[in-house]
DNA sequence: CTATCCCATGCAATCGTTTGCTTCTGTCGT
DNA sequence: ACGACAGAAGCAAACGATTGCATGGGATAG
């Protein structure tokens, strides 16, 4: 098919290992012999095969990505800030779509491990053990995004940090003047470390905690807006003179803003209400909704800053990185 | 490092190529060989190399897909449709983030020609001089997606039907009693589509053509909400009586839609508003927009069948296939 | 003038599979 | 009893690079 490194070699009369010396940039090469050999290359048309360099050098360069719904703006934000840093280093992205589905995540580890990848970051949906014993079979060095693995396991993660998170936004709401703030929870790790920083915080502060957990399973997230309505209504029948409510996600912020209208209740008026994400549709005018914005760009570069410093060796065992977070206020929230 | 398939010929005591067949399923071995080999895989955690394996089948099953701008979800499920076709059978899929960069597209076909994909798929934001030689140069099948390539060019593509879909919209507005109908174009090879067909369905009716295009670059799509204000204030003010308004994406519609309330003008009362796309929030209460919806998963996994036909050669010259569209009627458009 | 060293290049093993052919053994038909 | 045949397994040559080591020749030093 294609000219091969032996074609190159043959036609400008030297030898396999002189080409491939040219093509790694070698500087023990004369300059005329570079020359022909270049002159050769765009002749034949010759591009190295990337396959072969692989199985000769034993290192493929690289790095597998799960995302956990591709459909989720938010996953692929995280991806694009992983991938600029790996370029820059000459590695590859090789991304993975688990659609929510731990058995495909199983089936892209085992790729992983038959392609030779040389480093994966993934954002499994849950720990279970059948997860940690594969990452302990495939020697692969990874690390985790978004989802706090357990202690034990050793494998280093990146996560926004959601409990500070959580307190600064209710400190704002609470600055604000409300005492009566209930919390949507959403049934995932990141949702309980949510919770019990809320639940911290109305100890503290001595007021009731309000929170209502949805009941959304883990692969249909894309329920969110249905839930945040339903939840609304809880709170709603359940508490009616809550002031503020703070939701784990801008989509359920959206949710429980949709109930309150239907029920002729104005936002911030009546009610004022936040999220989390800053979900690119939050700043539109009917919602304008306050929020707390991760990081999301800024976590995937750092897991992969954090996966190259175990893969080069420079930090076999780093520390788990959590990011700040920061509150964008907008018309949602209000005085008092 | 890993366990080779030489390891598992020793251990077992038979030969490398016998491991081989087994492993391939091959049937003309006895079947106490194959028990004894599998337990040796399994006793030493064998895996085999895929890289040893792409190079001495000399094809790879890894197929290039591009993604314009990974943030946009719409590009995400053309992506999941084609991926699920490709896998089941047996292709992996090979993501690349373009950015909307036509220079990260031609480095991702230099890849794609290093990794010596099986097949690609492409989305390019322009049809280059540059792209078409690229193209020619690597000698892998492509299909594209979204962009109409040059008919010379001889790739073959898949897109919805614009042309027809504008057409049926246009009908559906007209239907409605309007008679005033402005266009918002976008400034891309599928918006002249549009923009051909509505002009065309507006000189059948015998009716106004009221065409404005939005200045946006097309790596700047994302700002296409302030676009969409700002285009509906240039129509507001060209045809104050204008009674409807086709968007060209939903975004733009909303864009729109946020001009005519600031100016309070009431959609659907005053004005119908309608977009392409149903994105995820079109449904909502405050936009519940009329939209277009175009077969996002479908588009993907017909790329995938006539690319997998090119490979399999099944089919030489693929026809291009334009997908039908469908009308979502909701609450901003409404009778004269 | 020769011993030494360096520069530029070639040789050949290696990476881990696949696969066309050969070889061996035992069975069957005649 | 013997050749033909088939089933099961092995040999060794690919696949297309990389790289440690060997080698040749010219320049330099003593």
């Amino acid at each position: 098919m294609s000219a091969t490194i032996r074609d190159v070699a043959k036609f400008c009369g030297v030898s396999v290992s002189t080409v491939s010396r040219v093509l790694n940039g070698y500087t023990d090469i004369s300059e005329e012999t570079a020359n022909k050999v270049f002159a050769a290359i765009e002749k034949l048309d010759f591009v190295p095969s990337n396959t072969a360099r692989m199985l000769s050098k034993n290192d493929t360069k690289l790095i597998g990505l799960t995302i956990p719904d591709i459909k989720d703006p938010f996953f692929s934000e995280n991806a694009a800030g992983a991938e600029k840093l790996l370029q820059e280093n000459g590695y590859q992205i090789f991304y993975g779509n688990m659609e929510r589905s731990a058995e495909k995540l199983m089936s892209f580890l085992q790729q992983a491990r038959q392609m030779r990848f040389d480093g994966l970051i993934i954002t499994p949906d849950e720990w279970t053990e059948e997860l940690l014993n594969m990452l302990q079979r495939i020697h692969i060095p990874v690390v985790a995004l978004r989802r706090r693995p357990p202690q034990s396991s050793g494998v280093p993660y990146v996560d926004n940090d959601h409990y500070k998170g959580t307190m600064e936004m209710m400190t704002y709401l609470s600055d604000l003047g409300h005492t009566k703030i209930a919390h949507i929870v959403l049934p995932t790790g990141i949702g309980e470390i949510r919770r019990e920083a809320y639940r911290d915080f109305c100890r503290i502060r001595g007021i009731e905690a309000r929170d209502v957990e949805i009941d959304l399973p883990a692969n249909k997230l894309d329920q969110a807006k249905e839930n945040g309505y339903r939840a609304m209504q809880q709170i709603h029948t359940a508490y009616p003179d809550t002031t503020a409510v703070f939701a784990a996600t801008d989509q359920l912020a959206i949710g429980a803003m949709v109930y309150l209208r239907e029920k002729g209740l104005a936002v911030p008026q009546d009610i004022s209400v936040a999220g989390v994400n800053d979900m690119d549709y939050a700043s539109l005018p009917w919602f304008d909704l306050t929020t707390m914005s991760l990081n999301r760009m800024e976590m995937g570069r750092a897991a992969a800053q954090m996966l190259l410093d175990i893969i080069e060796n420079r930090q076999v065992h780093p520390e788990n990185l959590l990011l700040g977070t920061s509150i964008i206020v907008r018309g949602s929230t209000i005085k008092m």
